[in-house]
DNA sequence: CAAGTTCTGCTACCTTGGTAATACTATCGC
DNA sequence: GCGATAGTATTACCAAGGTAGCAGAACTTG
């Protein structure tokens, strides 16, 4: 799962909000993202290839192809994210946090829930 | 500077460390941190590329180039950690912190430091 | 049934990251 | 001065992401 493209990315996106999707329901859904759509085959190219890299599973419906992803949202948000903490912050989650805080306007609100997370985990952590 | 390779981050992270750098003292840099070391103009072939991008640049020391980068740490970082954020969590910092704290052993010491940044920031918008 | 539409299958092409060999050139040590 | 060394320049190649056209099969509809 080393490296994903930013169209796969939007696709695994369609697929784990739907649960499952043609490929023209992915490509009308992601048309909805951006002027100019992608073409039919360019979606179901992709499709295809990510099939091949383990990305996504299809199952044929009539003569249609059902799509569902392969890899969870779970992994690859894990995945992505460690490895920009480790890339950019060396593994330190207050580093990362403190960039985006100084580098990015926060929600109040955002900060409350933070706090609310840390006290939890800090919580789990005693136990 | 859309996509970043990995390579390309690492030398940056050179470059960002060192402030500026041979094509040989990037590449020992890199050597220390794997097994077996690229070649000399591999190396030399990506900075060349990096410089097309833009995102470093050189000036000949003899008949030596001495790149350093031309963005900075705080570019990069903040570019590929809203890219995540905006991809894979809408935007929402406390959804991210909450998925590292549930899938990543943190640090208590992490925790605190977490809890201070978010006093000061509040700190901050209240004034 | 014929014509149009909808799908998949195949092929192609461009870009970029990554890796490196080879060629050429200047400089250094003897 | 000459051979070794250290540099850059040029060229090549592969993989993968991204984009899409075209062929051919199958299904819908008048």
């Amino acid at each position: 799962m080393e490296r994903l493209g930013d169209l796969q990315l939007r696709i695994l996106r369609v697929l784990w909000q739907q649960g499952q999707a043609t490929v023209a329901q992915v490509q009308q859904q992601l048309a909805t993202q951006q002027s100019r759509p992608l073409a039919y085959t360019t979606v179901a190219t992709m499709l295809r290839k990510m099939e091949a890299r383990g990305l996504v599973r299809h199952r044929s419906q009539g003569r249609r192809f059902v799509y569902q992803a392969a890899v969870s949202e779970e992994q690859v948000s894990r995945h992505l994210t460690t490895y920009l903490l480790d890339r950019l912050f060396e593994g330190s989650l207050a580093q990362m946090v403190n960039h985006l805080l100084e580098h990015r306007q926060v929600d109040p609100r955002e900060l409350d829930q933070l706090e609310e997370l840390i006290r939890r985990k800090k919580g789990e952590a005693g136990v």
